[in-house]
DNA sequence: CTGTATTATGAACGAACGTTCATAAATTTA
DNA sequence: TAAATTTATGAACGTTCGTTCATAATACAG
């Protein structure tokens, strides 16, 4: 019963990603897509239907693969805060290198698109909506293990938190001062509302 | 010695700006330009030569626009923070309703280009490091006026107020809940490092 | 091995892209 | 007002766009 398919779909779908997420969506043609998964047109729409459908196939695996990431910083660091600040360092910094821009995939192409792709651009701000969402749980249960107050509002600490990914990833794109960047989260994180009783390091 | 041109150049730089605002730079066609400027194509290209250099003249329109917005707040608020908060609170919510974006032309179009367009990605970083500049100095003076304490870093705060701004306009695009976002402004001049000596409202 | 079903191919389509340039219109000069 | 100069026009160019579909290649069933 396996599928004909010369192709691995995942495989194919991380390369448009990565050239999506690089080249943004009007930025990307159809043909630089067929060159980089090496599919002929035709497969490629007997696939993915359209370039706008393979894009939300991206979209969501950029998102899964956004909240992989999160669970790893989570299980890595004994501190909720402690995972927050590293996911928001790795998230800041490519130590690989290999991350096709600095800046996250959902708030580029929030940026770059209007009503004319109406049905892309509310999926992708349900996508960072969820994002959003997994934050809260997990300050939630900060708040539980003591590391934050109580008097502390969750929704408004996740928005806090987007907001500082947002800007940090952008200003990183804009200015590549790693340095100075990492200097900023650790001051977020010290001085501002997700300030905590966590230790520094 | 009057030019002989039917149209007036800055009204057609102010048109086109806010067409690349709203679409983007590979969202806008010519034809789209065409038609909001009122002009024909050969007209176009005698006047900017080419859709890249329109860009970049509409870029420094939208960029002088900026001071000139962060020179009235300066104007209406005795206080440096007052003023910083003010412009905040401009940027994020748009009282007149008829900015293209809520984001910022300029991060929208860090976000959007590569280095396929490497001029005018240069060019961006460059005005936007230019208004971080603006931020220094007022951010010197309100430590000389003794708004912010003598230990705080100018060139640090810059970098923080500008994550903040690019973090919460694109915040309020993809989510357009403005009592929200105003809440965050607040928290951010009360408890972060940009928090003062300043009168609250 | 043969016939049927499935999958992959890539030439080709109409539309839209950025741009040019011979011509027309308007303005200035004499 | 006539000639010279400047400015505006828009049809048309070559290219690239997203997409399709008749055909070829492959895999499976009997």
């Amino acid at each position: 019963m396996s599928k004909h398919a010369r192709f691995n779909r995942d495989e194919v779908v991380e390369k448009a990603t990565n050239l999506y997420w690089e080249k943004g969506f009007h930025g990307t043609s159809m043909r630089n897509l067929q060159d980089v998964v090496d599919m002929r047109p035709g497969s490629i729409y007997a696939t993915f239907g359209s370039k706008e459908n393979l894009f939300k196939e991206a979209l969501q695996h950029y998102a899964g693969a956004f909240e992989v990431q999160f669970n790893k910083c989570l299980e890595q660091q004994p501190s909720i805060l402690g995972a927050l600040k590293l996911f928001v360092e790795s998230a800041v910094v490519d130590e690989t290198g290999t991350a096709p821009s600095a800046m996250c995939m959902m708030v580029k192409t929030i940026a770059e698109l209007t009503e004319e792709q109406a049905e892309l651009l509310a999926e992708t701000k349900q996508l960072l909506s969820g994002v959003e969402s997994e934050f809260v749980k997990v300050i939630r249960e900060a708040i539980v293990r003591g590391e934050l107050d109580e008097s502390k509002d969750p929704e408004m600490l996740a928005r806090y938190l987007q907001v500082q990914i947002i800007g940090l990833r952008t200003y990183a794109r804009a200015n590549n001062n790693h340095q100075a960047v990492l200097a900023l989260v650790d001051d977020i994180f010290a001085t501002g509302p997700l300030a905590g009783a966590v230790a520094q390091d």
